[in-house]
DNA sequence: GAAGCGTGGAC
DNA sequence: TGTCCAAGCTT
């Protein structure tokens, strides 16, 4: 499959793992090859920029330093010290793992790849980095750096968004990766693919390797890596409801099954869903059908006056949410008792894990206009 | 195998 | 604002 000569491949070894001895990037994950270290920073590192992961590492390391105290963590303090990052079952899926990695391994790793791989939240590219990186294993970690690095070096015009086309990048780069640097040859591609190769504005007129790029010799490096178009988002439309009593403000958990799964946002009402239900509703009365259906499911008695209604909107990878967001502060303490979520106490919001979509809902409250009359 | 899952940077 | 993408995995 892969063209290039033996003399062509060690040579192309050299060159990537001296501009990597002179020039790779001083990343906190990189003090050390421990197993733990390389785990979380790869888990974390999953479609999140470095730059992003940085500071979470830091603190997630400080708060969990070892296996034993991520296995013991409450969730809430994992979510937390997981906020704003996404993907949250990342985090979830990485305390199952370090749980089973004590129970059924006794806390010793294991070091191949197809082990590791049983690890949940461990697929392919993990596997291959922690093998590589911690265990010196020659085993390939193909990222998307790595496909579009190795795209353009070989010209591979296979779909990479493709499953099946992860084995054509593997079994390429298994004739190619060094068998005493595994680990660095895998992170010397990454640290390519973020500075000279990248995705945008590549320069590979300066790039070490340009010489071995057969997509830049043949000018052709826009065309990979071979990329099959993503679908746009689709418009959903929801009321949050504000609900400020004296008690604190009522929250509901996302359902395990869906978006934002278990996390607490504001009661939210999907108006689409509404509408289906409804047909002849106007625009101008979804907000007041929207409350009634809210009052009627919780049984809360109450003469809610709500008042304003930003719009909040947020784009996830496949939904773009435009939230109307209304509220309404209780004087009196509302029978709850059919209310299914909680009540927060003022001071206790910051110990929730908020996503980012909550955090816009609340600035928006936050910057209600107060309306007099 | 296709779809679902968050967020922020860069342009 | 829209679009693409970033050290992907699970179902």
């Amino acid at each position: 499959m892969i063209k290039w000569s033996d003399k062509k491949i060690k040579e192309f070894r050299v060159t990537l793992l001296n501009w990597y001895d002179a020039n790779c990037r001083d990343l906190p994950w990189r003090q050390d090859h421990e197993p733990y270290h390389i785990w979380v920073s790869e888990i974390m590192l999953q479609q999140t920029q470095v730059a992003t992961v940085i500071p979470y590492y830091q603190r997630f390391m400080k708060q969990f330093p070892t296996i034993e105290a991520l296995a013991q963590a409450p969730e809430d303090q994992l979510l937390k010290a997981w906020e704003g990052l996404g993907y949250y079952s990342r985090v979830r899926n990485m305390q199952r793992a370090a749980q089973q990695l004590l129970a059924d391994y006794d806390g010793q790793w294991p070091q191949t790849k197809a082990e590791l791989q049983e690890l949940v939240g461990i697929g392919p590219y993990t596997a291959g980095a922690i093998a590589s990186i911690a265990f010196n294993q020659p085993e390939p970690a193909v990222d998307g750096n790595a496909f579009r690095v190795f795209s353009q070096l070989l010209e591979i015009e296979a779909d990479i968004t493709k499953p099946q086309t992860r084995g054509i990048f593997e079994e390429a780069i298994r004739r190619i990766i060094p068998a005493d640097r595994p680990g660095d040859f895998n992170q010397a591609i990454m640290d390519l693919g973020a500075s000279f190769m990248t995705a945008k504005n590549p320069d590979n007129v300066h790039s070490p390797v340009r010489e071995f790029n057969q997509a830049y010799i043949d000018g052709r490096v826009a065309e990979f890596p071979v990329r099959s178009k993503r679908l746009k988002p689709v418009d959903k439309h929801y009321f949050a409801l504000v609900l400020q009593t004296p008690k604190g403000y009522l929250f509901q958990q996302r359902a395990s099954n869906e978006l934002l799964a278990k996390l607490w946002l504001f009661p939210l009402i999907d108006t689409d869903q509404l509408k289906v239900e409804n047909p002849d509703l106007t625009d101008d009365m979804v907000i007041e059908a929207a409350e009634n259906k809210f009052l009627a499911d919780t049984e809360i008695k109450a003469d809610l006056q709500f008042v304003d209604a930003p719009i909040v909107n947020h784009t996830f990878t496949h939904q773009k949410w435009h939230v109307t967001l209304v509220s309404a502060e209780l004087q009196n303490q509302p029978d709850l008792s059919h209310f299914a979520g909680q009540v927060v106490p003022v001071e206790k919001l910051a110990t929730m894990a908020w996503p980012t979509l909550q955090k816009k809902l609340w600035t928006a409250y936050e910057k209600r206009q107060i309306k007099l009359f």
